[in-house]
Parts: structure tokens; sequence; C-alpha cells
DNA sequence: TTTTTATTGTCAGATATTTGACAGAAGGGC
DNA sequence: GCCCTTCTGTCAAATATCTGACAATAAAAA
């Protein structure tokens, strides 16, 4: 089933997230079984999207029941590689970086989070949240000994555009980037998740002016 | 120009803020003018989709000549009304909250940010860069003097589900949701972001294991 | 002033994504 | 055990989005 994956489009990608805390949240509330439509009303889409959704990876449904909600959370959760333990690290220890470290649980996503490297000397030496603060100085050697796959960038953008190639070179592959900087360089084999928290406040501009404009 | 603002695509809408930005970028570097053809290769688009984007709102550029970076930018900035300065509140002073209020600029994306709100006694009182931190027990008396049409939503899933209907009923027409709370629910005449921080991580571990199955 | 070149706005075709329809498999009642 | 109902997997049609092509137009050059 893993095979189709380079086949899977952008789309069904993005919602798989989306079908995992679902899942997650019905499994807590203790519900075994559940069929296409019910969750299509749950996640407000089509069963007939969902059912295609999921059958880009397998037929994990039974005609006549539905899908079993724990089967079919582990199966969403090997898609995305939940059970994995990916290396990573996160640079930039200011209050985004901050924020991200707090509130995202990274083993329940995939990763190891390793460390946290910054340049303010003030922080070099203490821990946020059990991970140590590094040096940035130390990065080289860090990576070099640890192998970390993936960066989550909470960098400004000129810290990223610079950080990026230094990055590659020692063999990160993936990133999580807040900073405004474009990823959309093409390196071949590396994975970039642009996170642009400014675009967002933005785009609700819009919809706040286009919701006075006609309260249809 | 404006009227056909429904008619819009959000996949178009989706890319404006990214327009704006480069363009942004272009004019602080002293570009005057740049051609689709230009545009695109920056932003890694193709020179058609982004006439066809720009057509949306109006005809921007001039034949044979291009496009004026700093009136093509004003224009962009018209329609995603970043000139504007709707009213809008903080809710959840935590880390996150922390973050957004640090990193994000609100009055260069048409919002002004009015309070913070929070339960925390100990926080309440102070302020977060420039802006107050109220307890939470005043939201309601605080909306009937000011009334924000924007929240900003920095808690955690339960609070924003109890928050929401409480905001709408006061008056607030629009919401950048960092919660995992999806605010699908459709209110009539209510705009919703949702920024799902958890699932771009998860996104990024789907990514970083596709790279491990085929480095072709 | 005329010609050449650059570049837009627009349209139609191509591609991607979503939706609706239905045959066939599995469960549940009688 | 048989029938009825439920529900999946899949295909084809509908819709949305993107791309390539080109006439029309303005600037630049001659």
């Amino acid at each position: 089933m893993n095979s189709k994956r380079s086949a899977v489009s952008g789309a069904v990608i993005r919602r798989l997230p989306r079908y995992y805390r679902c899942l997650e949240q019905l499994e807590a509330e203790g519900t075994v079984k559940i069929s296409s439509r019910e969750l299509a009303k749950i996640m407000d889409l089509t069963a007939s999207q969902i059912r295609q959704d999921l059958n880009c990876f397998g037929g994990f449904g039974q005609q006549g029941y539905g899908y079993s909600v724990s089967s079919l959370k582990g199966e969403v959760a090997s898609i995305l590689g939940l059970d994995g333990a990916r290396k990573a690290i996160l640079l930039g220890a200011g209050n985004l970086g901050k924020a991200i470290i707090g509130s995202l649980d990274f083993r329940a996503s995939g990763f190891e989070m390793l460390a946290i490297f910054d340049t303010n000397e003030w922080i070099v030496g203490s821990e946020i949240k059990e991970y140590p603060v590094l040096s940035l100085d130390k990065l080289e050697e860090f990576c070099h000994q640890h192998h970390p796959v993936a960066a989550i960038l909470c960098v400004p953008k000129e810290g990223a555009e610079q950080m990026v190639p230094r990055l590659v070179e020692l063999g990160v592959r993936s990133f999580l980037n807040f900073s405004h900087y474009d990823i959309d360089i093409d390196y071949q084999n590396v994975a970039v998740e642009n996170v642009y928290l400014a675009d967002s406040l933005m785009t609700l501009s819009y919809k706040t002016a286009a919701l006075e404009e006609e309260p249809d």
C-alpha cells in the first residue's frame, strides 16, 4: 500500500492529519466503528471523498459495516509515519520557538526532538521543557554526532536563508519552516512544510473585509 | 473590482499574501517594474497563473511594460484589506499567544489589536508588548464597549469550543484559530482561518517518510 | 514616424480534484 | 438459511484549477 505514496495527491495528504485527529477523538469517546457517511458529517466532507481518500492507501473498510475506528486510526498513523521517531532539532528559541516546543507533541507526531539551537548566550546551556539549548556554533559537531534528519526553523528570514544550506549540507532532509523565507528552492530530496503565520493573518483580513461587503 | 470578490476562488486568495510579501521585498530592493514572467520565476509559479490571479481583481498591468511594483503592491494590499484597522482581540496568553503577539505585525495586516484575555490571574493586569492583559471575566464588558470584530484563539481545544459561541454572540465575526477545535460549524457571516500547527508537523512526518522510501 | 519587441488580458484545452451513482460484499433480523 | 439493509470500493461525470497560446497593445528602437 505504501508503494502508492508518490502517486497520492497533495490534497489528500493535507487531509490526513485531520482524519487522524478526528479518529483519535472518536476512539477517546469510545466509538468502535464508523461509516464514511457518519465521518463525513462530523468532518463536513462528502462520504465519497473520504472513501476515495482512504482508498489511496488501501481498503481499510468493510462493506456493510464501515471502518473500525481504532484500526483505521492505526493505518492513518502508519501512513503519516507517526510511529517513527525521526531525529529533529529546533532552531531559534525566541517566543515562537518556545511556543512550538511547548505546544507540540513531537513524539506523537513521529519525531524525537534532540535539542534546541540559539545564538543567545544567555539561554545557551539552559533547558526548555526537557530539551537542552545549545549554541549554534555547536551545530556541526552535534549533527555529525547525532544525525538529525528534520529541522524546525523558528528563526527570522535572514537566519533561515543562511541556515538552510548549512543544514542540508549536514544531512538534514526535512524542514518545518516558520520563517518568511520561501524554501521553494528545489533541493533534490528535501521536504519542506511551510507555515506562514503572517499570511494566515492577511487571509483573515481578506475574509473579514469580504464579510463586511456582502453580509448575505 | 471588489465586486468580484465573492467569485474569487480560495486557491487564488491563499496566494495573495505571498504576492504581497514578494512585492514588498522587490520594492525594498528598489525594483520598479516586474513582468509576470520574472515574478513567476521568483515565486516558482507560471506566468500565466500570475496574470490570471491578478486579473480576478482587475487589470493592473500594462502591455509591453509589465506591472509597477509599488502600485501592484498597493492594489494587493487593498484587496487584502491591509489598509484597514479592524479591531481585534487575542485570547490565551500562553506560550503560543505570546509568540503570536510577539511575532505578528497586526497593524501591517489590517488589524488593530486591542487587548489580550486570559484566565491566569498572575498575568492579568500586566502588559505584553504594549497590549493590556485582561481577565476573561471582563470579556462581555470589554466587547460591549469596544466592539472587536476579530479574535485570535490561542487557547486549548476545550476553551475554543466554549469561547466561539460566546464571542459570536458578542459580535465577533472572524477568527484566527490556533486551537484544534474545528470551527467548521457553519455560523452565517463568520469567517474562520484555521492554523493547525500539529497537522503541519504530521504532514512533515509524512513527507520525511516519503523521502526515505524513494530517494529518486 | 514606423518598425520591432515585450508583455498583458483572455480564452480554450489540459489536468487535478470532487461528487454522484451503483454493483457487490457483509451484517443483522426473522 | 434467506432476505433486507448497510456500506464499501470504484468508475464516470462534474467541477475547479492550471497551463499554453495568441491577439491586442504599449513601449522602445530605428
